[in-house]
DNA sequence: TGAATGATCACG
DNA sequence: GTGATCATTCAT
């Protein structure tokens, strides 16, 4: 499955020439038509038709009236499928003290205010950097240090609210808070 | 536990 | 057009 793929991949972010690398120490599968948590769910919408395109292609949405959230689309075309990425590890300097730097991005919509992410970056590709957001492979993760939870806030999604479909690298202090 | 806050979607 | 809902966060 890719969202176990993508953790220990670097999450790039190309601000004014500044380089932001992080990697990605937590996701959340959203997988095909019948999971009630995704959008998909209810069918193609202009908001979601993205899912159903090709792979590696950013999906980003505005929710809550002030969060972005940031996935990565991941199924076939005609296949919706995404996966959302929920907190970021910084590897790059960071002026504040530790203790602030660990908030800044655990948690989906933390990471995407810190990255200046927002719906401009929707169905551009993640392999390519000329979009200033890309994503390289980074560390690869031993599966003993992968856990698997059930996903977050979706209490709406019946018998898919509990699939254990949200994946985090172990004794990372960067993963989110409700976990 | 609940407010903030606005895009999105299902109505018709 | 209207109204309900929401893949969250932060303060009470």
């Amino acid at each position: 499955m890719v969202a176990r793929e993508l953790l220990g991949c670097f999450l790039v972010r190309n601000i004014d020439d500044k380089i932001l690398k992080s990697k990605i120490v937590e996701t959340e599968a959203y997988e095909g038509p019948d999971d009630l948590a995704s959008h998909a769910s209810r069918g193609r919408t202009p908001r979601n038709e993205v899912m159903f395109g090709e792979p590696g292609i950013c999906y980003v949405y505005f929710t809550y009236g002030m969060h972005h959230m940031l996935n990565i689309v991941t199924g076939k075309k005609d296949y919706p499928a995404a996966v959302l990425i929920r907190a970021v590890e910084p590897f790059f300097a960071i002026e504040n003290k530790t203790s602030a730097r660990q908030r800044k991005t655990n948690g989906p919509a933390k990471l995407t205010k810190f990255l200046q992410i927002d719906r401009s970056f929707n169905k551009a590709p993640v392999y390519v950097k000329k979009y200033g957001l890309w994503i390289e492979n980074g560390e690869k993760i031993k599966k003993s240090e992968i856990i698997c939870a059930k996903r977050i806030g979706i209490d709406y999604a019946g018998k898919y609210k509990d699939k254990s479909w949200r994946f985090y690298i172990k004794d990372n202090n960067f993963v989110s808070r409700k976990g």
